[in-house]
DNA sequence: GATAGACCTTCCAGCAACTGGAAGGTCAAG
DNA sequence: CTTGACCTTCCAGTTGCTGGAAGGTCTATC
């Protein structure tokens, strides 16, 4: 399978796609005129990576879960290890941006927006 | 003032305050050894950045807001329109990872996180 | 005056994770 | 046989810094 049907499969763009081969995450065979052939196990690492993503993880992260996806002795501590970095990461953003919007609607709500220069956003910003 | 003492006035390293410098924002005069020599007014605007930076506002945003800052003819409006935008832009980040975190604690709660290789979270990305 | 250490300067490279674009090869349809 | 849609590689740009190298300057001490 050529690298755009493997895009529309797994809901990666083919840069995307190249791209992860560059970085060694799936490096699928060659034709003989030089184009990607995708396996079937490739399309499935594929649609995995795009799920990791998807929740997040990074790059890096998605590297070792793969590893332990397509390793059959895994341990699955080691799997619920890195989610549960990754999800305390997540609690800490969104406690962090939860602190930025508090802040932020305050000050949204106490200006006025009109077309006098008199602003609380400005003052809070120049304090 | 030097470099490394305004650094420590704004609560920015010299290297960000440089960079700054570089795309225009802080433009400190110099001494006669190529030395830069922060003003008052400039020490201002790095605070300015400093806390406009720490609410999240991109740099072009704090381009814009500096500019604002500096204006003593502007419209409120257009402050409170630019921080609104950020303040939308912040609650959609907030959803988003909301939604992971969700996703992704379901996951970590199912996972036995032992020395056996089931595990729900590589399953469900594998899906 | 020499030297050490702490500054300062510029410039270049790298981070994450792609994305866009250029230049050129390949293939199927009409 | 040409058109258009693919494919390839490679290079540059994105955001907002940050680290480091190479070299100049300043101050204190010997």
């Amino acid at each position: 399978m050529n690298i755009s049907d493997a895009a529309t499969q797994c809901g990666l763009p083919p840069k995307t796609i190249r791209y992860y081969e560059d970085i060694g995450l799936v490096t699928p065979g060659r034709l003989g005129n030089g184009y990607r052939d995708y396996s079937d196990d490739d399309l499935h690492k594929l649609r995995f990576l795009q799920r990791a993503r998807g929740l997040g993880f990074s790059v890096e992260d998605c590297r070792v879960l793969l590893s332990l996806y397509e390793d059959r002795n895994r341990a699955s501590a080691d799997v619920k290890e890195i989610a549960k970095t990754h999800l305390t990461e997540i609690e800490r953003k969104i406690a962090e941006l939860q602190s930025l919007q508090k802040t932020l609607s305050e000050l949204v709500h106490a200006c006025h927006g009109d077309d006098r220069p008199h602003c609380p956003i400005i003052n809070d910003l120049a304090r």
